[in-house]
DNA sequence: TGGTTGCGATAGGATGCGCCTATCAGTGAT
DNA sequence: ATCACTGATAGGCGCATCCTATCGCAACCA
């Protein structure tokens, strides 16, 4: 609608301020403007309006009926854009309101215990949504603005997009315990050769990397493909196989200590987290910093 | 409040036009700029707020949450902003809304009923609210805005006001039924020399216009002095004395017959009845209107 | 009564904002 | 590779807004 909306807030806000001083030169003084000026504004907001709002006497300044009517519709307006002013104000503050990030079901168990009381604590006001989807969700919600941030594997085939490192996750080998390679301390790829190797489903971004690391070597793909780490290392610890596992999850997925879990010789495959977000947004700075307080509680973790 | 309310009205319709059509070049067409002046008031705005409230990525734009808020409360400072356009547009005719006029005693029941139904019918959107008040008072409220016209009698004592007249109201003699001097077809100040005469109250204009007209004689005001023409009739008709009426009340005061009127030989005395009004008042033009009207209706009472 | 002080309106001139056109730089589809 | 599209940028024009100085009028006061 093209309406001609030719009159301006400040317009607005000289006409309340006669109708409040019931003066062009007191209104103008609580302005800040000289009162030629006010007369000039109020005048051309007659002319907009098409209606005598203030009946000028000599001596004195009287409201008409129009004037009481677009005075009390001004004074609304006016409170309207405070209100404006102040939320965008709040809004401004990156560290409050809620901030959406999506994370992949291979980090979302392990890392966010561990980061989001530091979050909480240092940003009180911010309250964090967690989404948990694989990468290729995350990425396109990310592009579509439905996600302010992503918590993924770098190594995974996401976009042009900006990003903060968390950690660096190394892959280790899972055995059922007591299996013979546990004998060894550290594993090569070359040792997986002879067992069946246990992966996540498609869509997981650690089943391609772990894949990746495996394709080094000789090792097979166990026929059953997984679609939790938690369902990977119960079926390792059942007998099924070997598989790798991020260094992440072990502590939470081998609680219980039914799996020998060794790491790899170097340089040992691994995956780096992080934070990521669109180039464009506005949330980059402080996103970094949020990473960065990600990683400082992530190192500090008990 | 001096607050640094530095956006315009147009900056809200720019930020709401980037919001719905989701483009800049749109936005602009709809809102009749080129897309450069768009993209330096949608900047401005964003500096004003200190808010991103857009994220241009090359090939789309999308709402920061910054945004979606502002623009949410953009509409509704928007939408009031037209509230007040309308409401305006609606005050600024003067045949709409409501008048408050204030009309003298000796007026109001006897001229209202013959106006008012052509009135009301010429301005149906026209609400007309009277108060019935001595000259005084309506003098005062006219002047302190309080009331918006009078109706009443010229020849008091009012200040610089603008006037239409309605009617002029001759003062008739009303005695007692049967009385002597009814004989004759008209008659004289002196005429009233022999009787007591009756008034009105102190502070009825009418009670001064008539005292003036006797004074012309050697008439002699009886003790008793009425709070209306009414009471002044009834007092008459059961033989208390004479009196002055405005023939514009004898219809009504003498409905019963149970007075003689005479006129009184020219020059008679008599009184103008007005519609007025501060001089500065925007509703001039249309009062004037106004009392044509009603002078009109009043010639062509039935 | 004449001077002073208050009012809002007016005149004239400086400044800057908002607008324009023309162009650039990058993306995506053909 | 070209074309069509996006938003950002550059330069310049003109009007809107602001200022100061003044006028004309009303009220007050000596």
């Amino acid at each position: 609608m093209p309406s001609a909306h030719d009159l301006s807030i400040r317009q607005l806000q000289y006409a309340v301020a006669v109708a409040d001083t019931l003066g062009f030169r007191k209104a103008a003084e609580r302005c800040h403007v000289s009162q030629p000026t006010l007369s000039a504004q109020i005048r051309e907001l007659e002319d907009v309006l098409g209606v005598q709002l203030f009946e000028r006497d000599k001596r004195r300044v009287t409201l008409t009926r129009a004037g009481e009517i677009v005075v009390q519709r001004a004074r609304k307006v006016l409170l309207g854009v405070d209100d404006l002013l102040n939320e965008a104000k709040r809004a401004g503050d990156p560290f409050s309101g809620t901030l959406r990030i999506g994370v992949i079901p291979t980090v979302a168990p392990y890392l966010l215990p561990e980061v989001t009381p530091a979050v909480s604590s240092k940003y009180p006001k911010l309250r964090l949504v967690f989404r948990e989807e694989k990468t290729a969700d995350i990425v396109r919600e990310l592009d579509e603005g439905l996600l302010d941030a992503g918590l993924l594997a770098l190594e995974a085939d996401i976009g042009d997009y900006a990003s903060a490192p968390i950690l660096k996750d190394p892959f280790v080998v899972a055995l059922p315990k007591g299996h013979s390679l546990a004998k060894k301390k550290k594993l090569a790829i070359d040792d997986l050769d002879d067992v069946p190797v246990l992966l996540l489903d498609d869509g997981h971004c650690f089943r391609e990397q772990a894949l990746a690391a495996c394709e080094r070597g000789g090792a097979r793909e166990a026929a059953f493909r997984a679609t939790s780490l938690a369902t990977l290392a119960q079926m390792v610890s059942s007998g099924a196989g070997a598989t790798l596992l991020p260094e992440l999850a072990v502590e939470v997925e081998n609680r219980r200590g039914q799996l020998d879990v060794r790491p790899l010789a170097s340089p040992a495959p691994s995956r780096t987290i992080a934070l990521v977000w669109r180039k464009s947004s506005p949330l980059g700075g402080p996103l970094g910093e949020l990473a960065q307080t990600m990683r400082a509680a992530f190192r500090a973790r008990g």
